[in-house]
DNA sequence: TAAACGTGGGG
DNA sequence: TCCCCAAGTTT
């Protein structure tokens, strides 16, 4: 164990000297504050770095301290994440925010515990913030760090205890002078040349101190958790619109998948034309003409939908809630109903 | 502990 | 087209 240790010392002057000529200049580098380092993180869970800029630059303009946040309406932040996906990580940056901006006087806690008090910050987050805002010598585990530390130090047991021991490792391991350059080093090394699959060792500034390089044993490191099937579900969805312009939608559950966000008006199963027809009678509406139709398949982490969408013109108002163009701006419909949103748009610009 | 929770890009 | 993801956290 204490051989790992030693391993992982070694890397840290090369991956210093590494970082700072090759680390990238990202805005939340540019200016650092607990609460840009602090979104940043969260937006950049388990999403790319490019995915999220666009994102951190209208929010930062939104919300320009983490009172603006605290105070903001939740409906225009889902808007804003629209998008981004797992949305239960912008209604815990707000639900954090009102508590750092309360108890905290808007001042983020320096304190491992209090941060992972908060809702939305787990032991990763806590340990980036502290280490890059704070300048602590604590160690930021995610998958770019298990990644490298696995490889470097050869280990190949099973996923499940990886992470405690790496971290137990990394707690040793961070240099007390540049912690956070050390923690974002990792994520860059683990970015550009640390790379799951086809990790580009010969361009890598730890070749030489990394003993998955040097068995060859870098493709089965670190172990992967064995992949889980996704449970299909079948839907139709109607993208149904009246002459006057509104168009129907429907607000999901408060909790689950997509919790709270904005759908166009579906039902389970595949309808044919016939049995769609059937489903607007029954919600008590009058198909005025039948526009179009389209398959869809949106894949999320553990379900897959299979969608058969029809675009109706409809008359009266049946049992669903109507919008018009200026209210359906303001709602955050997800990309899994990508193509009724394009029709949409393609009427509207018409 | 394992499952839930999104999305867009790359091979 | 299909599979694999990417700076995890919550329940």
């Amino acid at each position: 164990m204490e051989q790992n240790i030693e391993k992982l010392q070694a890397i840290v002057s090369p991956l210093l000297t590494w970082y700072d000529e090759n680390r990238r200049v990202l805005p939340w580098r540019e200016e650092v504050s607990a609460y840009r380092t602090w979104v940043s993180e969260i937006m950049l869970q388990q999403t790319r770095v490019a995915a999220v800029l666009p994102y951190f630059q209208r929010f930062m303009a939104r919300y320009p301290t983490v009172q603006d946040l605290a105070r903001g309406d939740e409906e225009e932040l889902l808007k804003l994440w629209e998008g981004l996906g797992y949305y239960s990580r912008a209604r815990n940056l707000q639900k954090a925010a009102r508590i750092v901006a309360e108890d905290y006087a808007g001042a983020f806690p320096a304190d491992y515990k209090e941060l992972i008090a908060l809702p939305g910050i787990g032991d990763y987050t806590a340990g980036a913030i502290l280490s890059i805002a704070f300048g602590l010598p604590v160690p930021a585990v995610d998958g770019n760090v298990l990644r490298i530390a696995s490889r470097i130090t050869g280990w190949d047991r099973d996923v499940q205890s990886t992470k405690k021991e790496i971290t137990r490792w990394m707690t040793e391991v961070v240099p007390s002078d540049r912690p956070g350059a050390f923690n974002q080093a990792l994520m860059d090394l683990g970015s550009a040349l640390c790379l799951p699959a086809a990790p580009r060792c010969p361009d890598c500034p730890l070749r030489g101190l990394c003993t998955a390089e040097r068995e060859g044993s870098q493709a089965r490191i670190p172990v992967r958790a064995p992949k889980k099937d996704k449970r299909p579900e079948e839907k139709t969805v109607f993208l149904l619109r009246r002459p006057d312009g509104a168009v129907a939608l429907g607000q999901r559950p408060k909790t689950g998948l997509l919790a709270g966000l904005w759908e166009y008006p579906n039902v389970p199963g595949l309808l044919t034309e016939a049995q769609a027809a059937r489903q607007l009678a029954a919600w008590g509406l009058t198909p005025l003409h039948w526009e179009e139709s389209w398959q869809a398949v949106h894949i999320f982490t553990h379900v897959r939908w299979q969608m058969q969408g029809y675009a109706v013109l409809v008359s009266g108002e049946g049992d669903l809630s109507w919008y018009s163009e200026e209210q359906r701006r303001q709602k955050a419909i997800p990309s899994a109903f990508e193509k009724a949103n394009r029709i949409l748009q393609k009427w509207e610009g018409e």
